[in-house]
Parts: structure tokens; C-alpha cells; sequence
DNA sequence: CAGGAATTGTTCGTGTACTAACAGAAGTTG
DNA sequence: CAACTTCTGTTAGTACACGAACAATTCCTG
């Protein structure tokens, strides 16, 4: 019973802790991120590659495809329009809906950054053994739930 | 070569994407820290568990422990002192540094908060198995790097 | 010792992220 | 159909998080 990882006993090292490195996981890759597509936030990134992949979707659904709150996801879409990646209007059958699309220019730097996305994926995980970041992955996946 | 994980080829889900997935976990450790400590933030407790496993520290390094920038970590430390849980003044040294302890109140606190860090620490891992906790602990901190 | 370089902390601006409160529209049920 | 509930989007407030620019201090090196 020397088990340090236990939920009640043992010492409590701040640097062992899931959250933290958790933490500084996302912190790694959001640097490579910035560094690879300077252009794009990975959340707008996200947005946008979320609705190229759907073609359209209301702003709150767009925002649960994408793990972003409705305020979160206003945010972000304002700015994605404001740069005229995003098209909406409002719905015709629910008055309440907002109705996005990207557009051309969104669609073309969406297929254009591509690459750089897949790149960063690959980098992200460049620490871990191929068969490593496949365990990872599923485990990972498992961590985030739903 | 069908491999959907090449860095270069196949299609790309941003559901499969690492750093997606890594932003969902943190959210749903993030969720559940929330709710076991409402009274202070991840990056609060990490500064104050860090704070009170070192005993002193200046502002910015305190910032490295706990991988927060010079700008997000006095952010953190104003919200700490005005609470009354770290105390701070000029080091004698060092007319640069502002050296950090923990107060009493700081160290009380930390210390019964530390039974519900570590559930949450445990929460956070529950989908996950022992022994798959363990790995993916391992891999975790190969990904966060240094 | 003098002058450039590095460190420490601060401020500003932008962008997530979440809570809470709100208004308007749509759906449900008695 | 009327009341209730749910859903959609918006706003305001707080808190990370980082880049960039800055002043003061200390360090280092010629």
C-alpha cells in the first residue's frame, strides 16, 4: 500500500497530476499550432473545418460539433466572418437559427491549410512511438468522454 | 497505405485530431475540478500547491513550476494575495523580484483542499483502467515534454 | 569600470472559455 | 388555445493564456 497515485493517501506532487500535464500538453501543442498556422487560432481553425466537413449547421449545433459553448462559439464565428470565411443568415424555417456556411475563401484556406494541420497532428505526437501514439490515442479518446 | 494518420495523405476528422481531443479531455477535467473546489481555479491551486511544496519563490519563477507565462501568472498571484492566501514583498537581493510565500490562511487552505485534489485527480483518470492509467500517464508526459 | 545583454516584473491587446441572466421563437401538454 | 418548457442566440462579467513592448535592475564581458 505505497501506492503514491491513490485517491486519499500518499503524497500529493503537483507535477504528477493528470490536469496539470494535461495542461501543459494542450499549452505544447497549441504552441505548434501557432508556429505552423499563424493565421488561425486552432479554435477558429476548428469552426472552420468542423463546417467544411458538415457544409452548414445553425451556430449553437456548430458549436456542440465543436466542444465550444454558445458564447464561446459567437465569439469565434463573429471574428471568422468578420474576416469573411463564414457566411450566415438567418434561418428560414426556425427564425431563431442561425444559418452558416463557409465560403469560397473559407472552403480554399480550409483545403489549403490541410496539410499544415495534418503536419501539426504529427508533430504533436512526434515524442511517442507510432504504436505508442495509437495507444494514446485511444485512451485519450476515453479520458474525454462523450 | 491507407493510413488515415499520415501527416501528408488520407482524410482529415477533426474528431481524430490529437489536439482536439486533448482540448476535450482538459474541459472535462477543468468541469470537474469546478465542481469539487469551486472556491479557486486549476491554475490557483497549482500556484498555491506549488507555492507551499517549495515554500518561497519569486513571480516568475514560480511561473515556470507551474508553466504560466510572466504575464498569466501575475494575473493568478494578484487574485491570490487579494485573497489573503500568499503573502509578497521586494526581495532584499533582488530589487527585480517580488518574492511569494504562503500564508497561513494559504497553507490551511491548501491542505484541506488537497483530499479533493487528489479525488479529482482520480475522477479524471475513472474511464480509464489502473494499469491504463499508468500508460497513459507515461505518454502524457512524453507529449507534454520537458 | 563601462556598455551591452539578460532577467524581472508590468501593461496592453486579442482570443478562448465558462457562468449567469435574458429575449424571442418553437415545441409540448393539459 | 394557453401555459409551460425547451431551445437559440446574445450580453456581461471573470479568469486564463500568450505576444509584444517597456522600465528597472542585474549580469557579463571586454
Amino acid at each position: 500500500m505505497n501506492d503514491n497515485s491513490d485517491a486519499t493517501t500518499g503524497s500529493y506532487r503537483l507535477d504528477d497530476q493528470v490536469g496539470f500535464i494535461l495542461r501543459r500538453a494542450n499549452q505544447r501543442h497549441l504552441a505548434l499550432f501557432a508556429r505552423d498556422i499563424p493565421d488561425l487560432t486552432p479554435t477558429q481553425f476548428a469552426a472552420l473545418a468542423k463546417l467544411c466537413e458538415l457544409g452548414q449547421a445553425s451556430q449553437n449545433a456548430l458549436g456542440r460539433a465543436t466542444a465550444m459553448d454558445a458564447a464561446t462559439i459567437k465569439g469565434v464565428i463573429d471574428r471568422l466572418r468578420k474576416r469573411g470565411l463564414v457566411a450566415a443568415r438567418r434561418d428560414a424555417d426556425d427564425a431563431r437559427r442561425v444559418h452558416l456556411s463557409p465560403t469560397d475563401q473559407g472552403q480554399q484556406l480550409y483545403a489549403a491549410l490541410l496539410p499544415r494541420a495534418r503536419e501539426i497532428s504529427a508533430e504533436t505526437l512526434a515524442p511517442l512511438a507510432p504504436q505508442e501514439a495509437a495507444v494514446f490515442l485511444q485512451l485519450l479518446e476515453k479520458l474525454a468522454g462523450e
